[in-house]
DNA sequence: TATTATACTGTATATTTTTACAGTATATTA
DNA sequence: TAATATACTGTAAAAATATACAGTATAATA
């Protein structure tokens, strides 16, 4: 399969997008809208070109005639089966398969962010927040997060669902528990790693 | 949701072909062409029926604007665009169109239980459950409940998701909150229906 | 028996969409 | 330095498409 150009790779994943949202492919002035094209046939010249590398086939003649040959990423259908990990005291939570509980069919795109796993809590330590022991937050691995933002992060060894404090070489790991205190690390004696932040919860009755 | 007629099963199921087919979604005349009808307006009529009873969404004034809100058969690993209702102080919580806030794209047997829609929460009466406002409960439509389940409840006009205790005639609805109190009924004096149970919970951050 | 729902045909038109053609600009390669 | 590939703008016309309107026919329902 021929190297994509970097705006060839732009189009596809529009297009990619957009079937994925919407269930049917985007027209040439959608893909302009929405990349920022002033012409037609900015979008028309970058889907021949896909067409002739064969990620895409588009019927001639056909509005939105464009279907999808290889996809860069796999959308599965809008149903991937994402990872649960056990919020365990030790350890990074990685994606290894050892520690992969179960996995459960959802769409990757189901909240606002997307995510890449979701992580069992433990403990009563947000229970103010309304997280409960057992729920299943849903984490974006990322280090760009703000203050206020549910993250997880890791000191050492542990590793723990808080909301984030930062300020300068202080940073706070805020519990959502009056039976719980306030975590506090100066970055300049020990360090700590944010592993990813939450976008969403669910539970099972 | 409302049972199709013959002529709208096949335009579904169609749509639901040529779509496997080709990638995207057909035109009123390709419908027609598929299933023998000569005018448009056949193909057009039938698609109006099946937005109407909640199978299809139609983009206004976009060619093959098309997608399939619930699919006939369900394929492994499926994803279904589950419609969002928002939790109205009267009336009974309807699938009906207008009611629909939103859909999102989950698998319906994500939880241990399946389920038919989301209810969003409104107000603040069972946040020791960790329900919070916003939060979009999952709902099986069953009457089939026990003492302790989380219940979407109606009651005249007014629906309320609170937990269920009955005791021969007397039933109670239970809030999780201190500053809410019990709802009690004797069911000889007034009528109350069940209208599904929770089977789980999902919070965007 | 009148009314309503289903299920179309047939026509017409405004709008959407594809697609061709004529250019411009820039970076890379030969 | 010329040729080539990438990456567009701008315009226009032909074709595809949605969709409204006016009918017809039939079976079920009130």
């Amino acid at each position: 399969m021929k190297e994509l150009t970097k705006q060839q790779t732009k189009v596809l994943t529009c297009v990619e997008v957009y079937l994925n949202k919407t269930g049917f492919p985007p027209t040439r002035a959608e893909i302009c809208r929405e990349l920022g094209f002033k012409s037609p046939n900015a979008a028309e010249m970058h889907l021949r070109a896909l067409e002739k590398k064969g990620y895409i086939s588009i019927q001639s003649g056909s509005s939105r005639g464009i279907s999808i040959v290889k996809r860069q990423q796999s959308f599965m259908g809008n149903s991937d089966q994402m990872p649960v990990i056990g919020l365990v005291a030790a350890g990074s939570p990685t994606l290894a398969e050892e520690n992969i509980e179960k996995r459960i069919s959802c769409d990757p795109n189901m909240f606002k962010d997307s995510f890449d796993y979701f992580l069992k809590v433990k403990g009563l330590s947000m229970i103010d927040a309304g997280i409960h022991e057992d729920d299943l937050v849903a984490i974006k691995k990322t280090t760009d997060v703000k203050n206020g933002d549910l993250v997880v992060v890791r000191l050492e060894d542990e590793v723990t669902l808080k909301y984030f404090k930062k300020d300068n070489h202080s940073l706070e790991l805020v519990p959502a528990n009056k039976d719980f205190s306030t975590i506090k690390v100066d970055l300049r004696e020990q360090e700590a790693f944010v592993e990813g932040k939450s976008v969403g919860l669910i539970r099972t009755h």
